[in-house]
DNA sequence: AAAATCACCGAAAACGTTTTCGTGTTGAAA
DNA sequence: TTTCAACACGAAAACGTTTTCGGTGATTTT
């Protein structure tokens, strides 16, 4: 019921003026010892603490960092949202987290209510529908506002601003290679409609990979998945009709699904069909046979967005005047392969 | 560069008063329509929109609700939030994440940082390490300044607060009263420790419904896992030594993990050995076999916990004198068996 | 003794709003 | 012509800080 102490109340209280208590508590060497020690001292009993709000207004900054991801029951971007709430914290700010459910609006409205002064900057990964539709203008619109902007993982690259991706292509490649080296001829791809960025960088990683190791590419070995409802039918088949021997699956729940099914089909997996996923999971490490995969490490890329994000906005905070030159940086975290039962 | 566009710089730039722009903005009939109209205009212009941290100053209110969890890469809290996130942005409330880490420390550090004005209220599941050492001074100490507080999953009874739970000893008592009337009569029971308070109310749960059952307690079939580490040997040696026809365990990994040892013990799940679990999420639904689960409906838990505040914030908002009675509720969420195929 | 320095403190502006109250101008009623 | 209401607008306070600037009384320097 009763408030929370403010500088007002402690200076009414002692008979003194506002600066006077305030310039105490910050231990300035104006004041008196005296007096110092007698406003710390009643300021600790009441247990004075500034107030955020009031200093982000005099500040113009507010030390929070907006976080604007599809969704947040999902492994990968939980572990992001992690990474970045810590390098955040270690300096002094906090994360406002906000749900785009894969929707173009919801990203919109997010990014308006937080940009209206709430925030220092965005880390955001788009929606899916951002993705398809192509627009932009909202992150353009905030970055005209001056706000920072570091965008992961599902970027465009009609955005000029600080990015942290992994490299997909490459890691799909390496993923190939890998199956290739093992004898595989017949690799099948499990993966999501062209507009997800990522996906259609994995699927370029997997067509090169044919290529430079003279595999025939064999457009039927692709399927790309919408829903994850009716995948089974397709997947089911895809390992039935085509004779095949490895499958790379995009995302885990993909591969558990293939898994599943291959053992439906009396196939067994590795011996039969090997399996590699990307984004790895609690899933892949807790289904049997445990699945090989492509780890993301988001809790690294979220750390590296924050950084990014957190060095931008001091920066920024500091040059007022002068006009600094914008160089934008990619961050690419490595990715790892971890080799499970679900390759031989 | 251009900073967001103030009441101010409008003001000046259409040689007219503050309050006659905020005014118009607000649509009052004090202006003239003349006047009203020049300012809109101009406004949307520039595309005006109001600082969100000048007016929760000003209205003593941020709409923002603090939610402080033990971990965010954990399905149970990450639906939690995304419940939680729903209603929040439905009543125009952003919500602002801190993870204790399960900590303590960590966890009262987060309170007193959103403590200062940053928030309107708390939602809070309690770290194991607070649980553990049973100090909630910092509970009390946000409640006393006024902020109301929700806690979930993980509470406790020394503090009168809103709560949402899911009745933990009875979901326990009907798992169990499952498997007894399939005619299960050695079960055990794979837990934590027992200051984490879900873990103790699902163990009395497990020894009431055999005590009802007329089944023979035996403590030796009760096990508790400190780390997931080392829970293996323990588990090996469980379902090895003991003949047991079904096991409870109160989370997913614990469950798969157990799975997992069975099959490499040559026990087939469900044939020799049943399982039951709590927690439904990812793993239960794609791990061979699929894991018969309570499910606890995270989702519908942080809707309920978020209405709460909600209601609590704007009640306290609106009778500043009245000194309204408290009238803490606890709000029961309904639990369901979820029957796959790690049960017969 | 006059001037300068110093220690200590308060007034006020600023951040961006909203809202209350006051004020001047108009037109109409007395 | 005087009075009064209606209309249109501005000044200022308030939210809680920090910081600059100025001021006062005391002490030290010329």
């Amino acid at each position: 019921m009763k408030r929370k102490v403010t500088l007002k109340q402690i200076a009414k209280e002692l008979d003194v003026s506002i600066s006077t208590v305030s310039k105490s508590l910050r231990d300035s060497s104006e004041i008196s010892e005296d007096t110092r020690l007698k406003v710390q001292a009643f300021a600790k009993l009441y247990n004075y603490k500034p107030n955020n709000i009031a200093l982000s207004l005099k500040n113009q900054r507010t030390k929070t960092i907006g976080i604007i991801i599809p969704e947040i029951v999902h492994h990968f971007f939980a572990t992001v949202i992690s990474g970045i709430e810590q390098v955040a914290n270690e300096n002094g700010y906090t994360v406002i987290v906000c749900l785009s459910n894969e929707s173009f609006d919801k990203e919109v409205i997010n990014m308006e209510m937080l940009a209206n002064g709430s925030i220092d900057g965005f880390i955001i990964s788009l929606s899916k529908e951002t993705q398809f539709k192509g627009d932009f203008h909202h992150i353009t619109e905030v970055m005209n506002q001056g706000m920072p902007v570091v965008m992961f993982d599902r970027i465009t690259n009609e955005i000029f601003c600080d990015k942290v991706i992994i490299d997909d292509k490459q890691a799909a490649y390496d993923a190939m290679q890998m199956l290739i080296d093992k004898g595989k001829k017949k690799i099948a791809l499990v993966t999501t409609e062209d507009y997800v960025s990522v996906g259609k960088l994995r699927t370029d990683g997997y067509t090169k990979a044919l290529l430079d190791n003279d595999l025939k590419f064999d457009e039927k070995l692709i399927i790309k998945i919408k829903d994850i409802e009716n995948c089974e039918i397709k997947i089911g088949k895809l390992i039935e009709d085509k004779a095949i021997d490895a499958i790379l699956a995009v995302n885990e729940l993909f591969a558990v699904t293939i898994i599943k099914m291959a053992s439906k089909k009396g196939l067994k997996v590795p011996e039969d069909l090997s399996v590699i996923a990307f984004t790895d999971g609690i899933i892949s490490q807790y289904s049997t046979p445990t699945i090989t995969t492509v780890s993301q490490n988001g809790v690294k890329m979220g750390q590296k967005a924050a950084k990014m994000l957190i060095e931008r906005v001091e920066l920024e905070n500091h040059d007022d005047d002068e006009e600094h030159v914008e160089h934008y940086r990619t961050e690419i975290i490595e990715t790892q392969l971890i080799q499970r039962e679900s390759t031989n």
